[in-house]
DNA sequence: TCTGGGGTCCTAGGACCC
DNA sequence: TCTGGGGTCCTAGGACCC
């Protein structure tokens, strides 16, 4: 049997509310909703424990949380103080291993395998991991340790708030039985529903029924799931290796409106804004989109998706425009309210052959153009520059009704 | 309760090709 | 001529995660 790997779950605790209560420390002990103001569409992203106690949790509408604790205070997300405090903590895991992977803002992954002179035993080096986090960040965290990231993961959270929790390699099994299945990652409350259905309610149950037949019942994922039950990174990015790069499969952006909107104009320009706004992540991560998606949101809720697929791959605004108009005329209910708009770009590919790359066609030069649009939205903010068909609504939208949608990008600009 | 935004992965059907 | 079988690409939708 090969030597177990030994692997980190780092979950920070409480990230964005933590955060928040760093830069406002008169929040802490009063009920705190993070996420948006009164009154406004959006969901809760954090909510303290004062809030909690009135039934508030994240995911939950503002509008919800707003009835059930109306003397909250309700505080907008900082993605840029976020951000910055997630790279202060992955500074601190890189002084404890060099296989380290940010899973998301508010957690990592470390491979711990073989640095048991450097930092003693397990449960000796995440303790001391703890502290650091601790003393450098001032934000609390738990840790799970365990031979697989799944095991690592599931203790982690066993761990709230700031604890450690070590599965000792060989009772993996024993134990997730106790469980529910929904504490494995990736079952949520459809696949709960479904496997309820079959009597099964705790991990440990999942032991009843043979791989053959899970995999029967719910394809790829019962056979992964067969696995999970007994602690393996069974298939999928679980059983990737800690630290890994992986390039990225798409890049979107979507907007709802605080009031639906039927007004074309409007709508029209706030696809030109998505697609600026995707195309300069195309720029900035030099990819290029094959297939350019439209998101179409109603009033009712009712969502569709319609995709094209381009010739040639692009990284232009104007392009991504052109395509997501058409999608957008082609199929929109006219007249109807729409709620939502996204754009999204994938299937990511080398430039595009053009057989002609030393020729500066007009492409080139709207490439160029382009890329110097986006220093100037860096240094002067982002609404220095602007292709013309997006000045009719489309920021009249985020700076009117929405002023928090850019956060931090408007400083020190008059 | 009235439901954000940014992602990943999976499924399933149809087109098209050999 | 009631018609197989596989592979790949594309599209649409949905579950799930933070």
């Amino acid at each position: 049997m090969p030597f177990p790997r030994n692997i980190f779950h780092v979950d920070m605790y409480d990230f964005f509310l933590s955060v928040e209560e760093i830069f406002d420390p008169s929040l802490k002990g009063k009920a705190v909703v993070v996420g948006g103001q009164r009154g406004e569409r959006g969901v809760v992203s954090a909510a303290s424990y004062e809030a909690r106690k009135f039934g508030v949790h994240s995911a939950m509408p503002l509008r919800t949380a707003e009835k059930l604790c109306p003397h909250a205070i309700f505080v907008n997300g900082h993605m840029d103080r976020y951000r910055d405090c997630s790279e202060q903590v992955h500074r601190v895991l890189c002084s404890f291993s060099p296989m380290v992977e940010m899973a998301s803002i508010d957690e990592a992954y470390l491979d711990m395998t073989g640095t048991e002179r450097l930092h003693g035993p397990p449960l000796r080096a995440a303790h001391c991991l703890n502290q650091k986090v601790k003393a450098e960040t001032q934000l609390n965290c738990s840790i799970g340790i365990g031979i697989s990231r799944l095991i690592a993961k599931v203790s982690s959270a066993k761990a709230k708030p700031h604890g450690v929790l070590w599965v000792i390699p060989g009772q993996e099994a024993r134990f997730l039985a106790p469980l529910d299945v929904r504490d494995i990652p990736g079952v949520g409350k459809v696949t709960e529903q479904n496997l309820q259905g079959l009597g099964i309610r705790r991990v440990g149950d999942l032991g009843r029924f043979d791989d053959a037949f899970l995999e029967d019942h719910f394809g790829k994922w019962g056979l992964a799931l067969a696995g999970k039950a007994r602690g393996e990174d069974a298939g999928g990015w679980f059983d990737t290796e800690v630290g890994a790069e992986s390039d990225p499969k798409s890049i979107s952006h979507e907007h709802t409106y605080n009031d639906d909107t039927a007004d074309v104009t409007q709508i029209e320009a706030t696809l030109m804004r998505l697609s600026e706004m995707v195309g300069r992540r195309l720029r900035e991560g030099d990819l290029h989109a094959k297939t350019l998606q439209l998101k179409l949101r109603y009033k009712d809720f009712t969502t569709i998706t319609r995709a094209r697929t381009l010739d040639a791959p692009t990284q232009l605004d104007t392009e991504i425009f052109a395509a997501i108009r058409t999608l957008f005329r082609k199929n929109w209910h006219k007249g109807a309210l729409v709620r939502l708009l996204g754009v999204q770009a994938s299937s990511f590919e080398g430039r595009a052959e053009q057989g002609n790359l030393l020729e500066d066609g007009p492409r080139e030069r709207w490439q160029r153009a382009l890329s110097a649009a986006d220093k100037l939205r860096d240094k002067f903010g982002e609404s220095t520059v602007s292709l013309a068909s997006g000045l009719k609504g489309g920021f009249r939208e985020r700076t009117q009704e929405n002023p928090a949608a850019v956060p931090g990008k408007n400083k020190g600009q008059s």
